[in-house]
DNA sequence: TTATATAGCTGACCGCCGATCATTTCAACT
DNA sequence: AGTTGAAATGATCGGCGGTCAGCTATATAA
């Protein structure tokens, strides 16, 4: 009946506190894959990993502090398919469109990133932030190594480029977070209005002229004096 | 007791209906300003606007359609701000000033776009969804025409240059959505960090890169031959 | 092999949420 | 004054995230 079989009735050992600790992650991601955010309840996540919701609770403080889990672990995860997909060198636009790819095709990290500040990190405790922002700060870093080499730019420069792209991820997403309806209920005019918000073309394009923005001042940087 | 006076026990005509949906309105801003969208209930917004629960289900289906409400009035408010804050001509840099600044200065406007798609369209009936996207449309043009004159953009640009300001705004103000906490609670890398994504700079100098790119791509397309 | 102590797990329970609806009540019209 | 229909009510619903006293499986000691 359970997608994942309980090994031990108890898990006593910090090994099986851990793998205990995974089912529960991966029943977590199936089932938000299947209803989203807000849908998501705690008492059918546990039905699903064949326990009680209470029991959850011993394994995550909130519900936010799973969500923050699924969420480092999706930003990981993307971050090295992202990273396999690039190319020494690749042109901007090439770029863009392999982050907006990439991130789109997990199912996780996008729904997750874009809900992150405003409401995943508002019941999560203080240290286990500061512990999620570290992970993000060192994802940052190895993204904007491999940038750099993509992109030939400075570390620097890198590494405003991969902030930036996050930024503009969460703005371009957004109609796709949308409600899913069907066109045929929607007058032409809102139809057009949605399609001009299609998220990859506002992405790449946008993309591309901020990277090309970043390497512009650059250059223009290097011919003033250091004042 | 109750902040505004129950001018009649009971709504009958249509203007009295108005207007008690107007108080009910105006007791969810103020409510909205002091708890946020998360903590806001409607069992409190009642109490605040001196009737029962059931009673504001009668002027709105769902909680969503009274949010949706409050943001496109915060919509119409905010653009008629920001317009009367442009000059013609003026940087890209105080046209992007402008509008964050104004946008930020609105305490509603904000928190509600940046939850429009992914949470408050998501419990709102088609019609209303359908009638919101045009007054979004509406507001999009006025804008873009006074845009145009303020950056000296062809109203194609400058509707382009709207759309794409709301994109990165979303993006750019997350950080503000965050989790308000004492700055000494927080290590100084993780202090560093979040001054990093500080909105103002990050939105402005973004928004300037992607004025500059579409300005810079008109010159460009009018140097090719039409394909 | 059996007794004991530990701690993982349970499920009933809490207060609150958004939403509904049979009933009450009052303003307007005859 | 009597009638009527819609505005307002408040009890009620199912479900939510989260808690906790008690139960019991299990590791260990005797």
């Amino acid at each position: 009946m359970n997608s994942v079989v309980a090994i031990n009735r108890r898990a006593r050992s910090d090994e099986q506190k851990a793998l205990r600790r995974q089912t529960v992650l991966r029943a977590a991601e199936a089932y938000f894959l299947e209803v989203g955010y807000e849908a998501f309840s705690m008492a059918q996540l546990a039905k699903r990993a064949g326990l009680v919701k209470g029991t959850l609770y011993l394994y995550f403080k909130t519900r936010e502090e799973l969500f923050l889990t699924l969420y480092e672990e999706s930003l990981t995860r993307w971050s090295q398919v992202f990273i396999s997909n690039l190319s020494e060198p690749m042109s901007s636009e090439a770029y863009a469109r392999a982050l907006h790819n990439t991130a789109l095709a997990d199912g996780t990290f996008v729904p997750l990133l874009i809900r992150l500040e405003h409401v995943i990190e508002h019941n999560v405790s203080t240290p286990r932030l500061i512990e999620s922002k570290r992970v993000f700060m060192q994802r940052v870093e190895v993204i904007a190594e491999s940038t750099s080499k993509a992109l030939a730019l400075s570390l620097r420069q890198a590494k405003e480029v991969t902030k930036t792209m996050g930024v503009l991820l969460i703005g371009a997403t957004r109609t796709d977070q949308g409600p899913s309806l069907e066109d045929e209920e929607l007058p032409v005019d809102v139809q057009d209005l949605i399609a001009s918000f299609s998220s990859e073309p506002l992405f790449v394009k946008n993309a591309v002229r901020i990277i090309e923005g970043i390497r512009a001042e650059a250059t223009a940087n290097s011919h003033k004096t250091n004042r």
